[in-house]
RNA sequence: GCGUCUGUAGCUCAGUGGAUAGAGCGUUGGACUCCGACUCCAAAGGCCGCAGGUUCAAAUCCUGUCAGACGCACCA
């Protein structure tokens, strides 16, 4: 038939299903413009699928009001199709529920946790490179989004077959050490540090920024100790792999509450012996150009200002690390896509080296990707760890998961691993939050949002999952995938069944615009949806062939929470 | 000054050029002798920042404008 069966992952692909129907009363368009065109219906009442007549009406020459009546007359019948209606230049396909229902229940009872799965991506590489902390540095609430919208668009990546490699390129090089060991020499103490860990670091490189601005000779002293960790003083690098494992262990503290690993701790020191290569070759492809004493890339005939490679004193900059990093990795991985997740302020920093990148010639340089972020504010103030406002990440998931436990103890006194179902839902109500809203929005952090764990939020979601659960453990008998579709005749049974069979498309959305938001939002819907089912309908009745009917319908739903969750990064407890 | 991003309900936000712009929070009023009330139902609440333009059709595309955020050479 036709080869363009990619668009959608979908096995029931219904708008494909409809576009080879209407391609043979259409001859004009081919059904891949046809599949385009169609699209899902505002209301339910007016369908399941519509054809909007418009566009047609000038290449057929007739009203669409016409035409959609035409069409409506000449649809053969099938039966997977229940009635086609012509409203007002639309053709309103209405499916046939029994069928439907029968095709996507046993589709996910037969894939459960493999439901919206795919190996579109087998044999590619895709590098992800997100959280990237700065050593020395507290893991705040602004870490946290490129932590969780790295990590799911790893799950993304490998449940749709692609190979993803996580890595964290941690910020452990670098002036800001620089002022960090004069900061130490000056007001530090070993004893505080080892006992007030990034904490006190925190504060001796804050109490840097403050006297420095009095005493601007300071950040000379900074960058002459930079400068001394680049040529490989042995004092100034063992004070910087102390301040390395301290900060690292206590980032590891909080990857284990996330729940989130790497394949690669790669940092920026990692770069260090292989960024005079880089700018040799730079040099050699003539992009060099020395500049106010350092040198330069000149990027104006792009608009864009200069990219800095080497500083006047010698030493080199993020940028240079950068591309060093970028090639080594594609040398290494040979990646499909490179994605880098963070902050949209530094969206100028990865036009210009991508730039660069391509100035030298490679033409790899399309399979670099900015993904970016909206900045965390509180209470209208922007989060800097300079000047210490900060909310510590750690402190956000520890009141989540207390208020999580109280909740417990107050509904669920009796329930088992407590303390990790609070971590569970805690935490995801946290990440689910930060995955709320299109990453490119800026968000305000407010605690009281952050716990008030109603509506769209991820216990909402964890809970509903775990409703579902809890059916199936009473039900006390398998479901078995031979149901009755026929018995699932209400409206909202339907409903729940059309929203999941938009999952695998939701999926593919996600990855294409490289946006978690769109699974948490569908997570939201489902667990409606459901939720409503619930309410209107007793699902352990007496009827043997209606419970079961209906236990499969709770089945495929637990399954695609479960799914979903588990793309952006929550666990999925069976009990709550 | 130049550039990028964002303006949708009181608040936080959805909304692939298509039909009557949707959720949650908050407010008000309802639903637990009933499969788990972290749930559900209902009501109120909108010149989609503003002005032009393109189009059969614009919250969505284009231009301008206003407001906010961010960025613009030795920080990352």
């Amino acid at each position: 038939m036709n080869n363009f069966k990619l668009r959608s992952i979908n096995m029931l692909d219904i708008k494909q299903m409809i576009a080879e129907i209407l391609e043979e009363k259409i001859s004009s368009l081919s059904s891949e413009d046809i599949y385009n065109m169609l699209e899902y219906p505002p209301d339910d009442k007016m369908g399941d699928v519509a054809l909007p007549c418009f566009k047609l009406s000038r290449i057929l020459r007739k009203s669409p009001v016409q035409i959609a009546e035409e069409l409506v007359n000449e649809i053969p019948a099938n039966p997977r199709i229940e009635k086609v209606e012509a409203v007002s230049g639309y053709l309103n396909f209405f499916l046939d529920k029994v069928s439907f229902i029968e095709d996507v229940l046993s589709t996910v009872l037969k894939e459960q946790d493999r439901y919206g799965a795919s190996n579109i991506g087998k044999g590619k590489n895709i590098v992800i490179d997100y959280s990237a902390p700065n050593i020395a540095k507290p893991f705040h609430i602004g870490h946290l989004r490129s932590t969780a919208i790295g990590n799911s668009l790893y799950k993304i990546f490998k449940f749709l077959g692609y190979n993803p490699v996580g890595v964290n390129h941690l910020g452990d090089w670098g002036t800001q050490f620089g002022k960090l060991i004069v900061a130490y020499k000056e007001w530090g103490s070993k004893e505080a540090i080892e006992n007030g860990g990034i904490k006190e670091l925190m504060a001796i490189y804050v109490k840097f920024h403050e006297e420095a601005e009095k005493d601007p000779s300071l950040e000379d002293q900074a960058r002459e100790w930079f400068v001394k960790m680049e040529k490989g003083d042995p004092e100034a690098l063992e004070l910087w792999q102390w301040f390395k494992d301290i900060s690292l262990k206590e980032f590891n503290k909080v990857y284990d509450l996330l729940d989130i690993t790497f394949d690669s701790y790669a940092g920026e020191s990692f770069y260090e012996d292989k960024m005079p290569a880089v700018i040799e070759e730079l040099k050699e492809k003539n992009l060099l150009t020395e500049s106010e004493g350092a040198l330069i890339v000149d990027l104006e005939e792009y608009n864009m200002p200069p990219c800095l490679i080497v500083k006047k004193d010698g030493s080199t900059l993020y940028a240079t690390r950068d591309i060093a990093a970028a090639i080594y990795r594609k040398n290494t991985y040979d990646f499909e896509k490179c994605i880098y997740v963070t902050g949209a302020a530094q969206s100028l920093h990865f036009n210009q080296w991508f730039k660069v990148i391509e100035l030298m010639g490679y033409d790899w340089h399309d399979q670099l990707i900015h993904v970016p972020f909206g900045i965390v504010s509180l209470g209208g103030e922007k989060l800097a760890t300079r000047t210490g406002k900060v909310v510590l990440l750690e402190d956000i998931l520890d009141q989540a998961i207390n208020k999580t436990l109280e909740i417990i103890n107050q509904k669920n006194p009796n329930l088992e691993n407590k303390e990790e179902v609070a971590r569970q839902m805690g935490v995801g109500a946290v990440i689910f939050s930060d995955l709320s809203n299109n990453r490119i929005k800026d968000v305000s952090f407010s605690w009281e949002e952050m716990l008030n764990f109603d509506g769209e939020t991820g216990p909402y979601v964890q809970y509903t999952h775990a409703r579902a659960c809890s059916l199936l453990r009473r039900a006390e008998k398998e479901v078995d995938p031979n149901f009755d579709a026929k018995l699932l005749s209400t409206y909202e049974e339907f409903k729940v069944v059309k929203t999941l069979y938009l999952f695998p498309d939701k999926i593919m959305a996600a990855m294409k615009e490289l946006e978690p938001s769109i699974i948490t939002r569908y997570l939201v819907d489902l667990a409606q949806d459901f939720n409503r089912f619930y309410h209107e309908h007793p699902i352990l009745v007496e009827d043997d062939t209606l419970r079961n009917a209906r236990l499969a319908l709770v089945s495929a739903v637990r399954d695609t929470l479960k799914n979903g969750l588990q793309l952006i990064g929550l666990s999925a407890p069976e009990r709550v």
